[in-house]
DNA sequence: TCGATAAATTAGACAAGGCTAACTTTAATA
DNA sequence: TATTAAAGTTAGCCTTGTCTAATTTATCGA
């Protein structure tokens, strides 16, 4: 009789814990997210994309993007050649698009719920990495009926 | 002649730099404000708060939580005579509602908004820490608009 | 009241993501 | 084409949050 009494939040104290476990999971795949996002949208914007930009558009220092890239590297998402344009890997352009899905959505689907654009943009690079499937399916739909309705 | 050009996405450089810095902001404050909550929480639940519960509810080890406790400590938030339960400073206590009503209201929103409770909930863990006061003013009025139709 | 058990702490390691300072390399231009 | 400015890397430091292993300490039930 020394077992500890399982009670009905027995579940619920796991399930806490897996939340906090994604969040640390999430926290995780984070930086590759925001920088394969960013490449990509360097690229789309100005045909290339250079350290020294990332840092600037991140506020971070170029020892920094450096040390950040040779994971993305090291990973698979990018390859480099010294003072040419990064490029992204075939599955570097795959993380991207559905980063830069995702983060469309977060962020339409705030303003469509009446934030203010910048302030969507801004909570959004957050936000965007502690959303569900689910959620995101949630919020998808969300914003198309509201553009219906428009 | 050797300036950068500035031109109409020079604002916006600034402005998605500055998203980035708040998103690190917000993952310097996290763990002070999911440990101050859960602190709450289990006095509340359980009269008590001690630091194996804590450890149990978060899934990390109890030396983790040992040393993040020691923060907590230094910054003021929680008093602690090993082998009683911890307690809330005023700080700590003002914090841990402030936490607990936003926990609630990201928790609320996400389910008026169709998600499942259980999701909610999980998603809400990471998403609460990057919610600035405009889009949690706007989650509240979706809230309350969700229960008065109902 | 004492001794077994559970709780807590300490010590020490590690990975991630920041930083500054110093150095190398490329590219632009005078 | 030779200089120089900008870009990039390297080295080394710091903080945070995680872990394991070992140790200390308090509590509680026999
Ligand atoms: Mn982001
Ligand atoms: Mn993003
Ligand atoms: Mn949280
Ligand atoms: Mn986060």
């Amino acid at each position: 009789m020394t077992e500890t009494t399982p009670q009905a939040s027995d579940r619920s104290i796991d399930t806490q814990a897996s939340g906090f476990e994604a969040v640390r999971q999430a926290h995780q795949s984070e930086m590759v997210e925001d920088y394969v996002e960013l490449i990509a949208e360097l690229i789309h914007q100005n045909g290339a994309a250079r350290p020294v930009e990332i840092a600037e558009r991140l506020g971070v220092t170029q020892p920094t993007v450096s040390k950040n890239l040779a994971r993305l590297k090291r990973e698979g998402f990018i390859e480099q050649i010294p003072y040419r344009s990064l490029q992204l890997t075939d599955a570097g352009r795959q993380l991207a698009e559905a980063c830069r899905m995702r983060h469309r959505i977060v962020v339409e689907f705030l303003i469509a719920l009446g934030v203010s654009p910048e302030v969507a943009e801004h909570d959004a690079e957050g936000i965007e990495h502690h959303v569900s499937e689910e959620t995101l399916a949630v919020f998808k739909g969300f914003v198309r009926r509201t553009d219906e309705t428009k």
